[in-house]
DNA sequence: GATGCCGACTGAACCGGATAAGCTGAGCAC
DNA sequence: GTGCTCAGCTTATCCGGTTCAGTCGGCATC
């Protein structure tokens, strides 16, 4: 089966290439009924532009990349990330463009990748995840002037376009709220220390806790990893002033922190109440259904993928405020217990 | 910064367009000194080539593609995805191939899409996923002769090549280790239930049955969703002769059905049995942790993109036997409790 | 009635590689 | 010395689009 290209199209319609091109591209040079009659036979034979030719003369390659920077491990266990991208996804194939995706294993490979794309010029633009504390990919992305979105923030991003959701409000507002229900020792699991929004959530901890005067209220680092998470919350529930209520900043280890207190023997939300980061249906999944900071992970990567598409298209780099996370309360959170 | 392209390295080494291509491709043409000599250039300068013009020049896209047809709300819970991707993507990676993502509602919808990317030339092959009985994909596929990879079967591909795993011995294993753990009473919580797997592994469990002479062996049929699986649990629980133990058909509704024996009152594996088809970071999350029927699904992933670049590469379509499915028993499964 | 202008289109030159075909000089046989 | 082969290049063409510089006919303008 052969494909069709251009030249069939204009031989057909009795036109030269450069008329089909205007009348698909919707530019100026061609009558209304010759487009009409081009864009019909395209349609009769089949036709659409090859994405190399149009790449290479156009200088756009009509894709954007994503590099996902977690070892191959946890990356399936988070919902996160398949959300995200099912938002990206949707936008950009509402304009035909494609996502192109790599797994990589840390930051070296990772400006590797973006080193590599940009030379083949496979993609036009990229979304980077996961921003650390003087991330080294900023500058990388800067130097190659590859347009860039970054998805964490706000500050340490350079001069590229970025999207971030209010992390401190949103803890803060949590806080606030264990403490309306009755908690004073409050634990923070925290995910890896160097990320930055784990270091925007830990200085709103911090805050909070000053202002409300939670002398008990500890932060604990680990990794995100339901292992981790639940080795954490061992040690915390093992301690002499065990907290009455913990958060976790992703849902996985949250949930492994439920099974820790559980096979502990203690009762949530008892003597215990959980609140996860990132809901999810996971949240929902245990019993008790956990409490839980969620938001629009599709809409946020959709939002993130329109930014990039701007970037690409020109446009100054923005930096946007998305929707706040906010509280989803359920069975995993009530008052704690007399004792 | 300008892109260095071939001509640049032509230049700079004293040659023509032509023999640097040679070079590069690691063809005869050039001698191996000149061919030293570019290829050093080429690194100085920071050349790679422009994947659009390969593409064109070539006739290959230098990608291959994958459409997920699954609903946003349902397509992050389970960690397969994740795995099969990181799985499929270290081997592109190590070819330098790109791997194009798209998210799509229905089969119509990813019809569309692959007969998009044909016409684009965007993809040099596809992997396909979630097979069905009677999968209109399958002559879709046939029909544009895009080279393509199933992940499913055995059987219903068509002329397409093919990867499965024996999911039947599998699940004949299982029931087997149930029933020698003095179960008699085993009910299944099954997938969708026209994907190709399913109706391989009901077969299955209706012949097991028969064979063992296990009266009570009942199929129930489910989404993959929490919701769903919980559901279907409740509703097993609740009758007369409620199962003593229960197989899962995906790891996220093993999760919620111990959540509702939980909630029910129910010890695990104590009144229940619990196993878990896909083994994932999931199962042991949990507590108890569940017992599963695991693979290595990146190498899965791994193995089928391999297979696709042999196809891609003119090898006939090859219909291949993965690694089949082993139990991994821990604290969901044991003698059932004398009632 | 010559001039200018504009819309509608054509022709050709790109974009950056791959590759078939042609050229050149060295090495060798006779 | 002539003819032949062959490695090691160069040259030209092609892939399938986009785009710019023209061409041409028709119409308004002075």
């Amino acid at each position: 089966m052969k494909r069709p290209t251009i030249a069939d199209v204009a031989r057909r319609a009795g036109v030269s290439k450069g008329a089909v091109s205007y009348a698909l591209n919707g530019q100026p040079g061609v009558s209304e009924a010759t487009r009409q009659r081009i864009l019909t036979i395209a349609t009769e034979i089949g036709f659409s532009r090859s994405s190399a030719a149009r790449a290479l003369s156009a200088a756009t390659a009509g894709a954007i990349g994503l590099a996902l920077c977690r070892p191959a491990r946890t990356l399936g266990v988070e919902p996160f990330f398949m959300a995200l991208i099912s938002g990206v996804e949707a936008e950009l194939s509402a304009r035909s463009y494609a996502l192109t995706l790599q797994v990589v294993a840390d930051h070296d490979a990772e400006i590797a990748v973006y080193r590599r794309w940009w030379g083949e010029r496979r993609v036009d633009g990229v979304l980077v995840c996961d921003l650390r504390t003087n991330d080294r990919r900023i500058p990388a992305l800067e130097e190659l002037h590859l347009p860039a979105v970054v998805i964490g923030g706000p500050g340490g991003t350079g001069e590229l376009a970025s999207l971030w959701s209010d992390d401190a409000a949103a803890l803060t507002e949590t806080v606030e709220y264990l403490v309306a229900l009755g908690h004073r020792r409050i634990a923070r699991v925290a995910g890896l220390r160097d990320l930055r929004h784990t270091e925007i959530r830990t200085d709103a901890f911090a805050a909070v806790r000053q202002r409300l005067g939670l002398v008990d209220a500890v932060t604990v680092w680990s990794d995100y990893t339901g292992e981790e998470g639940g080795r954490a919350t061992r040690r915390l529930l093992s301690s002499a002033h065990r907290p009455t209520a913990v958060i976790y900043d992703n849902d996985v280890m949250a949930v492994a922190g439920l099974s820790v207190a559980q096979e502990m023997g203690l009762t949530v939300p008892g003597d215990l109440s959980i609140v996860a980061w990132d809901d999810s249906p996971l949240c929902r999944l245990v019993h008790p259904p956990l409490t839980a900071l969620g938001r629009d992970i599709p809409a946020y990567g959709a939002h993130a993928a329109r930014q990039l598409l701007a970037v690409v298209a020109g446009q100054p780099a923005g930096r946007v405020q998305d929707e706040t996370p906010h509280l989803t309360p359920r069975g995993s959170t009530a008052p704690p217990r007399e004792r």
